[in-house]
DNA sequence: CAATAAATATAATGATCGTTCTATATAAAG
DNA sequence: CTTTATATAGAACGATCATTATATTTATTG
Protein backbone atom coordinates (compact mmCIF):
# COMPACT_ATOMS: atom_id res chain seq x y z
CA UNK A 1 0.00 0.00 0.00
CA UNK A 2 2.70 2.72 1.10
CA UNK A 3 5.46 3.42 -1.12
CA UNK A 4 7.82 4.20 1.69
CA UNK A 5 6.99 0.86 3.40
CA UNK A 6 7.71 -0.96 0.39
CA UNK A 7 11.29 0.97 0.04
CA UNK A 8 12.13 0.17 3.33
CA UNK A 9 11.36 -3.49 3.25
CA UNK A 10 13.40 -3.83 -0.22
CA UNK A 11 16.42 -1.69 1.24
CA UNK A 12 16.35 -3.34 4.88
CA UNK A 13 16.25 -7.07 3.25
CA UNK A 14 19.47 -5.92 0.84
CA UNK A 15 20.81 -4.57 3.79
CA UNK A 16 20.08 -7.65 5.93
CA UNK A 17 21.12 -10.18 3.54
CA UNK A 18 24.58 -8.64 2.90
CA UNK A 19 25.47 -8.15 6.22
CA UNK A 20 23.09 -9.71 8.76
CA UNK A 21 20.87 -8.54 10.91
CA UNK A 22 22.83 -7.85 13.74
CA UNK A 23 25.17 -6.25 11.87
CA UNK A 24 22.97 -3.49 10.06
CA UNK A 25 21.43 -0.84 12.41
CA UNK A 26 18.11 1.23 11.86
CA UNK A 27 20.10 4.27 11.05
CA UNK A 28 21.86 2.16 8.09
CA UNK A 29 18.89 1.44 6.78
CA UNK A 30 16.42 4.90 6.78
CA UNK A 31 19.81 6.59 5.63
CA UNK A 32 20.34 4.22 2.27
CA UNK A 33 15.97 4.53 2.28
CA UNK A 34 16.18 8.64 2.94
CA UNK A 35 13.50 8.09 4.82
CA UNK A 36 13.02 9.13 8.60
CA UNK A 37 13.41 7.52 11.74
CA UNK A 38 9.47 7.96 12.77
CA UNK A 39 8.35 7.04 9.43
CA UNK A 40 9.99 3.47 10.03
CA UNK A 41 8.70 3.12 13.19
CA UNK A 42 5.03 4.42 12.09
CA UNK A 43 5.28 1.38 9.76
CA UNK A 44 6.82 -1.34 12.06
CA UNK A 45 6.61 -1.50 15.57
CA UNK A 46 10.39 -2.88 16.26
CA UNK A 47 13.60 -3.84 14.63
CA UNK A 48 12.28 -7.50 15.03
CA UNK A 49 8.87 -6.91 13.37
CA UNK A 50 10.83 -5.28 10.32
CA UNK A 51 12.81 -8.62 9.94
CA UNK A 52 9.91 -10.49 10.21
CA UNK A 53 8.09 -8.21 7.51
CA UNK A 54 10.92 -8.54 5.34
CA UNK A 55 10.90 -12.10 5.89
CA UNK A 56 7.47 -13.03 4.68
CA UNK A 57 8.00 -10.28 1.96
CA UNK A 58 11.08 -12.81 0.38
CA UNK A 59 9.21 -16.31 1.40
CA UNK A 60 6.05 -15.08 -1.31
CA UNK A 61 9.00 -14.28 -4.09
CA UNK A 62 10.18 -17.34 -3.98
CA UNK A 63 7.28 -19.19 -3.34
CA UNK A 64 6.24 -17.32 -6.60
CA UNK A 65 9.05 -18.14 -8.16
CA UNK A 66 8.84 -21.94 -7.82
CA UNK A 67 5.64 -21.76 -9.43
CA UNK A 68 6.58 -20.11 -12.56
CA UNK A 69 8.38 -23.89 -12.94
CA UNK A 70 5.94 -25.78 -12.40
CA UNK A 71 5.06 -28.96 -14.52
CA UNK A 72 2.27 -31.23 -15.37
CA UNK A 73 5.11 -34.09 -16.26
CA UNK A 74 4.77 -35.85 -12.91
CA UNK A 75 8.15 -37.52 -13.63
CA UNK A 76 9.78 -34.19 -13.78
CA UNK A 77 8.31 -32.17 -11.06
CA UNK A 78 11.19 -32.54 -8.81
CA UNK A 79 13.76 -31.85 -11.54
CA UNK A 80 11.84 -28.84 -12.31
CA UNK A 81 11.74 -27.47 -8.70
CA UNK A 82 15.68 -28.08 -8.97
CA UNK A 83 15.47 -26.23 -11.98
CA UNK A 84 13.95 -23.06 -10.43
CA UNK A 85 16.08 -22.85 -7.30
CA UNK A 86 18.64 -23.20 -9.47
CA UNK A 87 17.77 -20.38 -11.51
CA UNK A 88 17.05 -18.30 -8.32
CA UNK A 89 20.29 -18.88 -6.82
CA UNK A 90 21.45 -17.33 -10.12
CA UNK A 91 19.31 -14.51 -10.12
CA UNK A 92 19.91 -13.23 -6.55
CA UNK A 93 23.87 -13.06 -5.65
CA UNK A 94 23.62 -15.53 -3.27
CA UNK A 95 25.03 -15.71 0.51
CA UNK A 96 23.24 -18.25 1.91
CA UNK A 97 19.73 -18.92 2.94
CA UNK A 98 18.54 -15.75 4.53
CA UNK A 99 15.95 -18.15 6.19
CA UNK A 100 18.29 -20.23 7.98
CA UNK A 101 20.90 -16.82 8.78
CA UNK A 102 17.74 -15.16 10.28
CA UNK A 103 17.17 -18.48 12.52
CA UNK A 104 20.62 -19.06 13.58
CA UNK A 105 20.96 -14.98 14.92
CA UNK A 106 18.10 -15.48 16.86
CA UNK A 107 18.13 -18.88 17.52
CA UNK A 108 18.96 -17.87 21.22
CA UNK A 109 15.67 -17.80 21.98
CA UNK A 110 13.23 -20.40 20.31
CA UNK A 111 9.85 -18.53 20.80
CA UNK A 112 11.38 -15.62 19.31
CA UNK A 113 9.20 -14.63 16.38
CA UNK A 114 11.72 -14.41 13.60
CA UNK A 115 12.60 -18.30 14.27
CA UNK A 116 8.98 -18.95 14.27
CA UNK A 117 8.62 -17.10 11.11
CA UNK A 118 11.39 -19.25 9.46
CA UNK A 119 10.11 -22.61 11.19
CA UNK A 120 6.98 -22.08 9.43
CA UNK A 121 8.52 -20.95 6.02
CA UNK A 122 10.18 -24.20 5.91
CA UNK A 123 7.05 -25.88 7.00
CA UNK A 124 5.96 -24.33 3.46
CA UNK A 125 8.24 -25.11 1.25
CA UNK A 126 8.53 -28.92 2.57
CA UNK A 127 4.39 -29.05 2.58
CA UNK A 128 4.31 -27.71 -0.64
CA UNK A 129 6.79 -30.14 -2.08
CA UNK A 130 4.54 -32.89 -0.67
CA UNK A 131 1.34 -31.64 -1.98
CA UNK A 132 2.60 -31.38 -6.05
CA UNK A 133 2.96 -35.49 -5.44
CA UNK A 134 1.64 -36.88 -3.00
CA UNK A 135 3.33 -40.20 -4.07
CA UNK A 136 6.38 -39.14 -2.60
CA UNK A 137 7.75 -40.29 0.32
CA UNK A 138 8.61 -38.10 3.36
CA UNK A 139 12.47 -39.41 2.86
CA UNK A 140 12.16 -38.31 -0.30
CA UNK A 141 10.98 -35.19 0.30
CA UNK A 142 13.69 -34.94 3.05
CA UNK A 143 16.21 -35.87 0.67
CA UNK A 144 14.89 -33.71 -2.31
CA UNK A 145 15.32 -30.43 0.50
CA UNK A 146 18.74 -31.74 1.42
CA UNK A 147 19.74 -31.06 -2.38
CA UNK A 148 18.37 -27.65 -2.37
CA UNK A 149 19.92 -26.55 0.93
CA UNK A 150 23.19 -27.93 -0.17
CA UNK A 151 23.07 -26.07 -3.45
CA UNK A 152 22.52 -22.87 -1.49
CA UNK A 153 25.04 -23.20 0.77
CA UNK A 154 27.74 -24.74 -1.55
CA UNK A 155 26.83 -21.73 -3.72
CA UNK A 156 28.47 -19.94 -0.70
CA UNK A 157 31.82 -20.82 -1.93
CA UNK A 158 31.69 -22.32 -5.19
CA UNK A 159 30.78 -21.18 -8.64
CA UNK A 160 26.90 -20.90 -8.36
CA UNK A 161 27.22 -22.12 -11.88
CA UNK A 162 29.49 -25.18 -11.77
CA UNK A 163 26.66 -25.85 -7.95
CA UNK A 164 23.87 -25.56 -10.24
CA UNK A 165 24.95 -28.08 -12.63
CA UNK A 166 25.38 -30.37 -10.02
CA UNK A 167 22.46 -29.87 -8.16
CA UNK A 168 20.54 -30.83 -11.57
CA UNK A 169 22.68 -33.34 -12.40
CA UNK A 170 21.95 -35.17 -8.95
CA UNK A 171 18.19 -34.82 -8.78
CA UNK A 172 18.10 -36.84 -11.99
CA UNK A 173 20.36 -39.01 -10.98
CA UNK A 174 17.81 -39.66 -7.26
CA UNK A 175 14.99 -38.48 -8.71
CA UNK A 176 14.32 -39.43 -12.65
CA UNK A 177 16.38 -42.44 -13.85
CA UNK A 178 16.27 -44.78 -10.56
CA UNK A 179 12.68 -43.44 -9.29
CA UNK B 1 49.77 -23.02 26.24
CA UNK B 2 48.02 -20.79 28.30
CA UNK B 3 44.89 -22.16 30.43
CA UNK B 4 43.01 -18.64 30.32
CA UNK B 5 43.79 -18.57 26.64
CA UNK B 6 41.96 -21.86 25.99
CA UNK B 7 39.26 -21.10 28.27
CA UNK B 8 38.14 -17.63 26.08
CA UNK B 9 38.05 -19.92 23.10
CA UNK B 10 35.67 -22.57 24.16
CA UNK B 11 33.63 -19.87 25.84
CA UNK B 12 34.03 -17.66 23.00
CA UNK B 13 33.32 -20.55 20.19
CA UNK B 14 30.42 -21.24 22.58
CA UNK B 15 28.46 -18.13 22.60
CA UNK B 16 29.45 -17.25 19.29
CA UNK B 17 27.74 -20.56 17.21
CA UNK B 18 24.55 -20.34 19.48
CA UNK B 19 24.15 -16.30 19.10
CA UNK B 20 26.52 -14.90 15.92
CA UNK B 21 29.54 -13.19 16.02
CA UNK B 22 27.55 -9.31 16.21
CA UNK B 23 25.10 -10.89 18.42
CA UNK B 24 27.99 -11.20 21.84
CA UNK B 25 29.65 -8.65 22.86
CA UNK B 26 33.08 -9.25 24.74
CA UNK B 27 31.31 -8.45 28.16
CA UNK B 28 29.59 -11.31 28.10
CA UNK B 29 32.15 -13.89 27.12
CA UNK B 30 34.55 -12.67 29.89
CA UNK B 31 32.01 -12.60 32.26
CA UNK B 32 30.63 -16.33 31.38
CA UNK B 33 34.40 -17.43 31.20
CA UNK B 34 35.29 -15.49 34.74
CA UNK B 35 38.32 -13.54 33.26
CA UNK B 36 39.05 -9.75 32.65
CA UNK B 37 38.89 -7.98 29.57
CA UNK B 38 42.44 -7.27 29.50
CA UNK B 39 43.80 -10.43 30.31
CA UNK B 40 41.35 -10.90 26.89
CA UNK B 41 43.20 -8.11 24.83
CA UNK B 42 46.60 -9.69 26.34
CA UNK B 43 46.06 -13.18 24.33
CA UNK B 44 43.64 -11.30 21.19
CA UNK B 45 44.66 -7.93 19.65
CA UNK B 46 40.92 -7.49 18.84
CA UNK B 47 37.50 -9.04 18.87
CA UNK B 48 37.94 -10.32 15.00
CA UNK B 49 41.36 -12.16 16.19
CA UNK B 50 39.80 -13.74 18.57
CA UNK B 51 36.59 -15.00 15.85
CA UNK B 52 39.37 -16.09 13.65
CA UNK B 53 40.96 -18.10 16.16
CA UNK B 54 37.92 -19.62 17.09
CA UNK B 55 37.85 -20.60 13.65
CA UNK B 56 40.98 -21.85 13.67
CA UNK B 57 40.70 -24.38 16.50
CA UNK B 58 37.35 -25.59 14.89
CA UNK B 59 38.57 -26.28 12.02
CA UNK B 60 41.07 -28.81 13.36
CA UNK B 61 38.60 -30.49 15.72
CA UNK B 62 36.72 -31.00 12.95
CA UNK B 63 39.28 -32.38 10.22
CA UNK B 64 40.70 -34.53 13.72
CA UNK B 65 36.99 -35.94 13.81
CA UNK B 66 36.76 -36.75 9.87
CA UNK B 67 40.05 -38.25 10.20
CA UNK B 68 39.08 -41.10 12.48
CA UNK B 69 36.68 -42.24 9.71
CA UNK B 70 39.24 -42.99 7.46
CA UNK B 71 38.99 -46.20 5.95
CA UNK B 72 41.83 -48.33 3.61
CA UNK B 73 38.36 -49.51 1.50
CA UNK B 74 38.91 -47.03 -1.50
CA UNK B 75 35.13 -47.96 -2.18
CA UNK B 76 33.73 -46.80 0.85
CA UNK B 77 36.08 -43.99 1.80
CA UNK B 78 33.02 -40.79 0.80
CA UNK B 79 30.66 -42.93 2.36
CA UNK B 80 32.95 -43.32 5.95
CA UNK B 81 34.26 -39.76 5.29
CA UNK B 82 29.76 -39.01 5.27
CA UNK B 83 29.66 -41.41 8.52
CA UNK B 84 31.91 -39.11 10.43
CA UNK B 85 30.61 -35.80 9.25
CA UNK B 86 26.93 -37.33 10.22
CA UNK B 87 28.06 -38.20 13.34
CA UNK B 88 29.64 -35.11 14.46
CA UNK B 89 26.12 -33.27 13.38
CA UNK B 90 24.77 -35.63 16.11
CA UNK B 91 27.46 -34.97 18.83
CA UNK B 92 27.56 -30.84 18.61
CA UNK B 93 23.99 -28.99 18.78
CA UNK B 94 23.56 -28.29 15.16
CA UNK B 95 23.51 -25.15 14.32
CA UNK B 96 24.44 -25.01 10.83
CA UNK B 97 28.00 -24.63 9.68
CA UNK B 98 29.49 -22.60 11.91
CA UNK B 99 32.42 -20.98 8.86
CA UNK B 100 29.66 -19.88 6.48
CA UNK B 101 28.06 -18.00 9.47
CA UNK B 102 31.05 -16.84 10.13
CA UNK B 103 31.88 -15.64 6.62
CA UNK B 104 28.27 -14.55 5.97
CA UNK B 105 28.09 -12.03 8.73
CA UNK B 106 31.69 -10.54 7.72
CA UNK B 107 31.10 -11.18 3.87
CA UNK B 108 30.62 -7.31 3.21
CA UNK B 109 34.38 -7.22 3.16
CA UNK B 110 35.62 -10.06 1.22
CA UNK B 111 39.21 -8.77 2.05
CA UNK B 112 38.30 -9.35 5.96
CA UNK B 113 40.76 -12.31 8.09
CA UNK B 114 37.62 -14.23 9.00
CA UNK B 115 36.12 -14.27 5.48
CA UNK B 116 39.60 -15.16 4.41
CA UNK B 117 39.79 -18.14 6.95
CA UNK B 118 36.67 -19.30 6.20
CA UNK B 119 37.41 -19.81 2.34
CA UNK B 120 40.47 -21.33 3.19
CA UNK B 121 39.24 -23.92 5.46
CA UNK B 122 35.97 -25.01 2.48
CA UNK B 123 39.75 -25.11 0.10
CA UNK B 124 41.21 -27.50 2.81
CA UNK B 125 38.49 -29.70 3.60
CA UNK B 126 37.95 -30.17 -0.84
CA UNK B 127 41.95 -30.82 -1.02
CA UNK B 128 41.53 -33.36 1.71
CA UNK B 129 38.76 -35.16 -0.32
CA UNK B 130 40.75 -35.04 -3.02
CA UNK B 131 43.58 -36.64 -1.72
CA UNK B 132 41.77 -39.31 -0.24
CA UNK B 133 41.06 -40.84 -3.61
CA UNK B 134 43.01 -38.79 -6.32
CA UNK B 135 40.14 -40.93 -9.08
CA UNK B 136 37.04 -38.59 -7.73
CA UNK B 137 36.32 -36.14 -10.66
CA UNK B 138 35.78 -32.81 -9.22
CA UNK B 139 32.27 -32.98 -10.09
CA UNK B 140 32.34 -36.05 -7.89
CA UNK B 141 33.75 -33.96 -4.83
CA UNK B 142 31.33 -31.00 -5.61
CA UNK B 143 28.82 -33.25 -5.06
CA UNK B 144 29.98 -34.68 -2.07
CA UNK B 145 29.94 -31.66 -0.88
CA UNK B 146 26.89 -30.37 -1.54
CA UNK B 147 26.04 -33.10 0.07
CA UNK B 148 27.88 -32.37 3.49
CA UNK B 149 26.76 -28.78 3.19
CA UNK B 150 23.03 -30.12 3.02
CA UNK B 151 22.72 -32.42 5.66
CA UNK B 152 24.14 -29.77 8.10
CA UNK B 153 21.94 -27.16 6.77
CA UNK B 154 18.79 -29.10 6.42
CA UNK B 155 19.32 -30.55 10.98
CA UNK B 156 19.03 -27.23 11.22
CA UNK B 157 15.17 -27.18 11.15
CA UNK B 158 14.58 -31.14 11.29
CA UNK B 159 15.17 -33.80 12.88
CA UNK B 160 19.16 -34.53 12.86
CA UNK B 161 19.48 -37.84 12.95
CA UNK B 162 16.68 -38.53 10.13
CA UNK B 163 18.46 -35.99 8.15
CA UNK B 164 22.13 -37.77 8.85
CA UNK B 165 20.36 -41.18 7.31
CA UNK B 166 19.33 -39.47 4.33
CA UNK B 167 22.84 -38.39 3.88
CA UNK B 168 24.24 -41.70 4.51
CA UNK B 169 21.25 -42.99 2.13
CA UNK B 170 22.39 -40.59 -0.65
CA UNK B 171 26.02 -41.23 -0.14
CA UNK B 172 25.32 -44.77 -0.84
CA UNK B 173 23.44 -44.51 -4.08
CA UNK B 174 25.43 -41.80 -5.64
CA UNK B 175 29.20 -43.23 -4.46
CA UNK B 176 29.05 -46.78 -3.91
CA UNK B 177 26.03 -48.85 -5.86
CA UNK B 178 26.81 -45.99 -8.80
CA UNK B 179 30.80 -44.96 -8.74
C1' DC C 1 63.58 -12.83 48.98
C1' DA C 2 63.77 -10.38 44.53
C1' DA C 3 62.54 -9.87 39.82
C1' DT C 4 59.70 -10.57 36.06
C1' DA C 5 55.49 -11.71 33.98
C1' DA C 6 50.50 -12.43 33.95
C1' DA C 7 46.07 -11.27 35.56
C1' DT C 8 43.22 -8.30 37.99
C1' DA C 9 39.61 -4.38 38.94
C1' DT C 10 37.93 -0.15 37.50
C1' DA C 11 37.02 3.57 34.70
C1' DA C 12 37.08 6.10 30.71
C1' DT C 13 36.94 6.60 25.71
C1' DG C 14 33.86 7.84 21.64
C1' DA C 15 30.63 5.45 18.90
C1' DT C 16 26.49 3.21 17.91
C1' DC C 17 22.46 0.68 19.37
C1' DG C 18 16.95 0.55 19.41
C1' DT C 19 13.48 3.41 20.81
C1' DT C 20 10.82 7.53 22.21
C1' DC C 21 9.53 12.50 22.49
C1' DT C 22 8.54 16.96 20.64
C1' DA C 23 7.31 19.87 17.25
C1' DT C 24 6.96 21.16 12.44
C1' DA C 25 5.77 20.34 7.77
C1' DT C 26 3.61 18.18 3.94
C1' DA C 27 -0.20 15.71 1.71
C1' DA C 28 -4.95 13.97 1.10
C1' DA C 29 -9.81 14.24 1.84
C1' DG C 30 -13.97 16.55 3.55
C1' DC D 1 -10.34 26.51 3.72
C1' DT D 2 -10.28 22.98 7.28
C1' DT D 3 -9.66 18.73 9.04
C1' DT D 4 -7.04 14.50 9.33
C1' DA D 5 -3.38 11.57 8.43
C1' DT D 6 1.42 10.92 7.16
C1' DA D 7 6.10 12.30 7.03
C1' DT D 8 9.62 15.17 8.54
C1' DA D 9 13.89 16.90 11.41
C1' DG D 10 16.29 16.67 15.51
C1' DA D 11 17.26 15.74 19.98
C1' DA D 12 17.26 12.78 23.86
C1' DC D 13 17.01 8.26 26.21
C1' DG D 14 19.69 4.62 28.63
C1' DA D 15 22.21 0.81 27.13
C1' DT D 16 25.82 -1.46 25.03
C1' DC D 17 29.67 -1.69 21.83
C1' DA D 18 35.09 -2.49 21.10
C1' DT D 19 39.04 -0.65 22.81
C1' DT D 20 42.48 1.70 25.87
C1' DA D 21 44.61 3.70 30.19
C1' DT D 22 45.84 3.34 34.97
C1' DA D 23 47.05 1.13 38.86
C1' DT D 24 47.00 -2.97 41.85
C1' DT D 25 47.46 -7.68 42.71
C1' DT D 26 48.74 -12.37 41.98
C1' DA D 27 51.98 -16.14 39.99
C1' DT D 28 56.03 -17.68 38.23
C1' DT D 29 60.86 -17.94 38.01
C1' DG D 30 65.70 -17.00 39.10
Amino acid sequence: MSKKRETLLIVAEKLFYEHGFHAIGLKQIITEADIAIMTLYNHFASKDELIVEVLKRREQQYMEYLHRFLTDDREAILLNLAKGHAQRLMDIQSRGCMFLRAKEEFAGDPTHPVVQTVNRHKENVMKFIEQLDSSLTSQQILQFSLLLEGSTALAETEDTATVCAQLIDMTEKLFVRAA
